[in-house]
DNA sequence: GTCCGTGCAAAGGATTTGCATAATC
DNA sequence: GATTATGCAAATCCTTTGCACGGAC
């Protein structure tokens, strides 16, 4: 039901905007790049601009439709919002990303934010290292 | 003693790598950014060339000298690797950086990825939000 | 029909690189 | 003196924007 999201979050239903959300759905845990949302699209035989890809995606996350993340400090990625929050494990050999959330770690947070007089938004928590099956 | 730090480290004692290693040193909290170090430079009479702050940033960070962090989109920031691990609160409005850690955070971590049976070994923590200054 | 969305090409900003000169050891 | 570093300008990469056309409602 893409078009249905699209419509809850006040956006027009769009060829880009349906396939875009559709890629993002039909792979609920991939975590991608414009450049590789792009290509996907591309190789499917749309034909959609990456400057439009840009667009939506930046439109997706201002909708919470999904999440960007600057994991790598030359390009983003984008996932989508489960409803969930979630925190990343990122494996450096494989690229592998594994999810987890921890009420520990939550609850901790707000009270480190609290002491500091900060209004916590959002965050990002991401381990680093070497998933199963990449340690041989 | 930033020329014994550049020896150390197998780098050769130069004015660029002087002055930047310094700039650090003198402020061991900041997080700056490679435009921000050359702006600061130049303001002081030093004649330093951006590419050449960004070499220098580049071999610092593999020299463990500095780490890099990417906390907005756009541009990392350095800053000072003072042998302590710790994370960080960002201002979303005035681009603050203060950093925290916690014992009970580290250790859950730990957990998590033994659980997983993920080797970590890194992480990056950031949390964002609206410091104490900018709430008004 | 109006308004918003799209594609393309050009612009933008951060970072990297090529090359001749200048500095270090 | 040989080698490495620097400065400048050009190049590169990711991302954004301007504009005329096409599509959604």
């Amino acid at each position: 039901v893409p078009a249905t999201n699209l419509k809850k979050a006040g956006l027009k239903v769009t060829v880009p905007r349906l396939k875009i959300l559709s890629l993002f759905q039909e792979k609920p845990y991939s975590h991608l790049s414009a450049e590789q949302v792009y290509k996907t699209l591309h190789s499917s035989g749309e034909d959609i601009g990456l400057a439009t890809v840009y667009r939506v995606l930046t439109q997706f996350e201002e909708a919470g439709i999904v999440v960007k993340h600057n994991f790598e400090a030359n390009q983003s990625v984008f996932e989508l919002q489960k409803g969930d929050h979630h925190d990343h494990l990122v494996c450096v050999k494989c690229g592998l990303i594994m999810e987890f959330c921890d009420e520990v770690i939550e609850s901790r947070q707000e009270t480190i934010a609290k002491e500091k007089n900060f209004r916590m938004e959002t965050h990002t928590h991401c381990i680093y290292g070497v998933c199963e099956n990449c340690q041989d």
